[in-house]
DNA sequence: GGTAAACTATACAGTCATGTTCAGTTTAGG
DNA sequence: CCTAAACTGAACATGACTGTATAGTTTACC
């Protein structure tokens, strides 16, 4: 689906898209950053900044929701179902690591603003891929069925996100983090 | 070893107290308080507030390292050392949920405000139980060797956090949870 | 009961961010 | 090439917060 085109000029849309990408970028750094901040890193008038998004709100709901569909259509796209439980959980967490890697901070940033109720709700999109695949893997007895699906996933992302943060912290490298991801998420979910 | 004394008179130590409380309160709550805020939940001046705490990072800071201080006082108290490696993850578990349920929160508001290396520092002393804890369990056999200790250390408390958030989002009850941690914990922990 | 410590409210200075208005310039696109 | 869309900087109004200073009142404690 195109999303509703009001008939923008094509260096409206380029600036649009500058805008986002350099919130993105100063978010993933660590800081919240201010209208002033997102203009001058822009290279773009605060005017003009305003005349696209009328608040700050709203740009940043709209960072994050670009990059969760974007995550979404990546896992889409891996077509999970055509492999076992145990080869999908592995292809899941070698693709959604270097994502993760990038937009885990945006995440954080966000919380702070927006509430946590709809960055779940974004999220939600995400969890269903994981959610899905467990499923299949119990019900092909390859994954545990003593503990909810929702217990199960909760507890995917979370060690996901542990080891993006060894990371930061310099304990773990990143090419070291999905062998070891893969192998603790298996202990996880074995029956 | 008591606390450097400075002769304060006495109703200003309860202020202090208060206030700390207050502040705890405040960001258990969900929210990053100003000076303001502080000073009219404590029922208390805003300048006197200020003779106590020069500024509002000073406080924050406080308030954390006596969370984590009570924390690590409670979890020195178990004598963990005299339980076998499997008993001591379990009674960290139920002694840490409650703890952790009261803290969660604060630690995550504080880390917008001071730095995450400041928090990581105060948080170490905790970590070190879980550490001990778990190189003792490897050395009698008891859990895996083929992870890094810090690795493991860092799963434990990303699937602590995540029973927390699930409790938050109404998809688990505190009650059910310690059950819950436990077989999990051992999964990714057993050989 | 006297004195210094501690508290109070009010007020002020300074900073920073949000969002808006305006008047003027550039540029896309038929 | 013309026009409307898009952009620009500068200025303005507003509000929240941080700290500090002042002057006066209450209270702990010897």
């Amino acid at each position: 689906m195109p999303t509703s085109t009001p008939k923008r000029r094509a260096d409206a849309e380029r600036n649009i898209e500058t805008i986002l990408r350099a919130t993105h970028e100063l978010m993933a750094h660590g800081t919240l950053p201010s209208m002033s901040d997102v203009a001058t890193a822009s290279g773009i008038g605060r005017v003009t900044l305003y005349s696209h998004f009328p608040s700050r709100e709203v740009l940043l709901e709209e960072v994050l929701r670009r990059g969760i569909a974007h995550t979404d259509q990546v896992l889409t796209e891996l077509a999970l179902d055509e492999q076992s439980p145990a080869e999908a959980l592995a292809l899941v967490v070698r693709t959604s690591w270097p994502i993760l890697d990038r937009h885990r901070r945006v995440r954080t940033i966000a919380l702070a603003e927006i509430g946590p109720e709809t960055l779940r709700r974004q999220h939600d999109a995400a969890f269903q891929h994981v959610g899905r695949l467990i499923e299949r893997g119990r019900a092909a007895g390859d994954f545990r069925t003593d503990q909810p699906v929702d217990w199960l996933v909760a507890t995917f992302y979370a060690i996901l996100h542990a080891a993006a943060d060894e990371v930061d912290a310099g304990r773990l490298t990143s090419a070291d983090a999905p062998a070891l991801l893969i192998s603790t998420l298996l202990s996880t979910l074995r029956p």
